[in-house]
Parts: structure tokens; C-alpha cells; sequence
DNA sequence: TTCATATTTCCATAATTATAGAAATATGAA
DNA sequence: TTCATATTTCTATAATTATGGAAATATGAA
């Protein structure tokens, strides 16, 4: 990951109803939630919901599909786990003791609950 | 680590010359860097510096100890490995398959070349 | 069609953040 | 003391970001 989209990603989650809005996504796993779930889970009026949801696609770490009139969001676990990777590659470089972070464990979409 | 500190964390990485603060303070380890040697490094202006510097302090992601007339500023390792750990403890919060991602391996300050 | 729902875009305003000059403070050296 | 260096605080301005009403668009149902 190149340091201006973890700079994207950083702000994305760096505002109290992006962060909000993420974690229910990632807790919400690979079904996903809704904009108008979202809504309602957050309180936030829709035009603000959706310019949020847009820093957050922008940033790789939303991605969303429409089905029908509604548009379902997901997390991207693979930007979120790029994104810890970043964080801890740059720990140690140019160091001496190079390597003495070893790479984040990867995160996973949970299953749905049938 | 609380979602309001986890947020300072955040911000205070988000943007490129924090950004870049921290990452050079990371790198020099031990050691450290003193504001005017981040000055030179970065380009700053000082009040600039200063502005920045102090929203790292306050999230608690560098700490800096006077020496003379020289203020030496450090990464905090142990805020970032909390910053880390925070991203993935809430990535699997409430799922049923919780604890599918294992603790983030820390990130230790390197030893300073002798 | 026509209508209702879901979401976005457009736009203006309010709030926050970034920038840096100038003055102030802290420290040590002469 | 006096002076030079290092850093911060004060202050103002510019730039960016957040918020949300109203109108527009997209979709499916009647």
C-alpha cells in the first residue's frame, strides 16, 4: 500500500461516524448492511450518510452493490488488513533490526448467520 | 484502548505531515529526533511543527523529554500496538466467530547504532 | 403509466483544521 | 548579565471538512 491511500484510509476512519459506520460493517460481515440501515443505525440525515459512505468507498475501504432499490454496503477487509500492513511495515524500515515486526494477522469477513 | 482515543490516533496519523512525523520518528528508534532536526526533515515552518507535534502528543502517539535547550521527540510504540490492536480487536467484535483474528504481533523501538 | 421508496447530487452554511508571522519563554554559553 | 539558540504560544487567515435541505435520479410495484 502506497502512503497516500493509507493517508485515504487514515482519514476515512479518523471521524467519529466514518469509524461508527465501519466497525457496524465489519461486525455486520459479508451480508453487509444497507444505506438505510446504516441510516438508521447512525441517525445521521441521508446526504450526510452518503457523503461519508463516499470518503469511505473512495478510501477502498467500503465497496457496496446495488440489489434493487437498495445498495448494500460491505467492509473491505483486504484494504483494512493493507492498511495494518502499512502501519507495521513502516515500523521498522531503514532499521537495523529490520523484520522485527512481523506482519498483522489477517482479518476475515465473518460468515453469515443462517 | 477507548474508541475516543483510538479516534485522536487516527486523526492524528491522518494527514501527510503527521504522517511523515511519526514515521521518521519510528525509524530513528531509541534515539528519537529533536523538533528542529523534524523541522529540517519535513520542511516545516516551527509554529507548524509545533501545531503538529502537539496533536501527536495529545494522542498520545509521541512523547519528547527536554534535554537542554533541545526537546527530543519519540514514537510511542505502545500506543501504536494499541492503535493496532484496537483495528482488529473490533474487527470480529459480537461476530460468532469471534477471535478469528489473532492479536497483532507489536511493534518494538529499534536500538539505536552505536 | 403513476407512485412510493432508496439513494445520490447540488448547494449553502457552519465548524474545524492547517498554516505561519511575530512575540514570548526556556535554556545554556560567553 | 547579555546574547544566541530552541521551541512554544498567540493570533489571524486560508483551506478543508461536516452537515443537511431540497431537488434529482434509480428502481420496482401497482
Amino acid at each position: 500500500m502506497k502512503s497516500k491511500i493509507a493517508l485515504a484510509c487514515l482519514n476515512a476512519l479518523a471521524q467519529e461516524h466514518r469509524l461508527n459506520i465501519f466497525r457496524l460493517l465489519v461486525q455486520a460481515g459479508e451480508t453487509g448492511m444497507a444505506v438505510g440501515e446504516l441510516a438508521g443505525a447512525t441517525g445521521l440525515a441521508g446526504a450526510t450518510l452518503t457523503n461519508h459512505l463516499h470518503i469511505l468507498r473512495r478510501a477502498g475501504m467500503v465497496s457496496d452493490e446495488r440489489q434493487g432499490r437498495v445498495i448494500q454496503c460491505r467492509a473491505n477487509y483486504q484494504q483494512m488488513n493493507a492498511l495494518l500492513g502499512f502501519l507495521t511495515e513502516n515500523c521498522c524500515a531503514d532499521s537495523a533490526d529490520a523484520g522485527c515486526c512481523d506482519p498483522v494477522t489477517v482479518c476475515k469477513p465473518t460468515r453469515r448467520k443462517i
